[in-house]
DNA sequence: GTCGTTTCTATTGTCGACAATTCTGATTGG
DNA sequence: CCAATCAGAATTGTCGACAATAGAAACGAC
């Protein structure tokens, strides 16, 4: 007796064979998106059966994705109640921007110490014609832009671990950051700050190198408030469109 | 029809209602300390059902676990080929201690500038006291005391995040640090190192204490490879005792 | 004897089921 | 009107089942 066999791939019915896309990384990066993007409201119960039931999946892959945004920090944990979005308060941000300006010090350091001419002078040429481009993109793109910027140079550390680290604050900040990218992006001075970090990077000035990421990232608790309080009002307007 | 209902709490049939522990935590923490141990040797692939039989639970909470566990960077994963134990080489040690040296000094400054004196004082005293009982401590507890030292900083830092990711980097180095801990245990000068930072901390001397520190963690990729080399003989010769 | 192919076996990926727990809200007593 | 209590509903924790995939072994051609 024949049973059926399962639908395979199931929902992916174009005759394009490009990729089928394992369901389990797929979920994960996801679930990853939305909370980098607050899509769920701070402190909200993540429920697991409607989550599965709006990716067409079942709960296992739901799960596991969740564990592994628990050790992200972008998802909390309370067991036997289940999983909840990350607060969003001004402490976790200055916190983390601390470490992050740390850092991005010892970054551009090793950087200086251990990159060619060429990749230097390279960051140099890809950040200019960014910033020639910059009116054409949209805030996303310009956040996705400044979030590169970092990561390339923390690539030319010669340090994975210092670079994953610095990848695991930048998920986490994504959000303040794209809200601070549009504050910013009228005063248009703070998009010059790369400029000339990348500058004193081919001088191979490291001190100050140094000294302009820092004050690059260093964030005052003011800005810090004022930054949460417009990421609040997005997430509690902006996500209505459900 | 009465079906029989599942067996509750099992094998835990021990009288003492101490804690039932949940299984989920359990074997998170089981797997961990496994993982942190190289239980698992370098590389090794995991097996799912293996693993589950002898932790005597079902494969899904052993998946959720090694999830979390790849995130933190002590287990590896490969999609359709599943979980294998992260390696063990000399690389990924120089790299974590050149991170951890640098938050290690942020949080000896972060937590001269916010630490009262009594939180001082109790930190030196608390040393002292570790330094007088060495001789009684094994090596494992000895190394206890030393990462709960470096903790003790980073929480009197004040930033959660510091602390976090340091607890990270900790567990990720657990295993040489063991290894450094028996060799410096007959030099001995190590552990008097300890006392100089907490007493230029008293001392509210951030460059001092900053520079010790430094100076205590760094080490040299001479020394990484002997302590890999040490710890490679561990792995393969002594684990056989299953 | 070695390389490539095919068949068989072991392991992972995902699912649905059900017990244990928590949450909801209705009811009762003060 | 408020607090405590107690059913009933919703949700999580864990399990066993099975298909899809990878790995190993047997086979055959050269």
């Amino acid at each position: 007796m024949l049973r059926p066999t399962r639908q395979t791939n199931q929902g992916n019915s174009a005759a394009l064979p490009s990729k089928p896309i394992k369901t389990g990384p797929r979920v994960y990066e996801e679930i990853r998106r939305m909370a980098m993007d607050y899509r769920f409201k701070p402190n909200e119960r993540i429920n697991e059966v409607a989550l599965a039931a709006r990716l067409n999946v079942s709960r296992s892959p739901i799960r596991e994705a969740l564990q592994r945004l628990v050790t992200e920090e972008l998802i909390t944990f309370q067991t036997n109640r289940g999983f909840f979005c990350r607060g969003f308060d001004v402490d976790e941000i200055v916190n983390l921007s601390d470490v992050r300006a740390v850092l991005e010090e010892r970054s551009v350091r090793l950087a200086i110490q251990r990159a060619t001419d060429e990749e230097l002078a390279a960051l140099v040429d890809w950040w200019t014609l960014t910033m020639a481009r910059a009116d054409s993109f949209s805030s996303a793109e310009l956040t996705a832009r400044d979030e590169e910027f970092h990561i390339r140079i923390a690539r030319l550390s010669g340090n994975p671990e210092l670079a994953r680290m610095l990848e695991g604050i930048n998920t986490r900040i994504h959000f303040v950051r794209t809200i601070e990218v549009e504050k910013h992006r009228r005063l248009s001075t703070t998009y010059t700050e790369h400029s000339e970090i990348a500058r004193a990077m081919v001088a191979r000035d490291a001190d100050r190198a140094a000294r302009l990421m820092h004050d690059h990232i260093a964030i005052s608790v003011a800005d810090a408030m004022s930054t949460v309080r417009e990421g609040l009002a997005r997430i509690y307007i902006d996500v209505d469109q459900i």
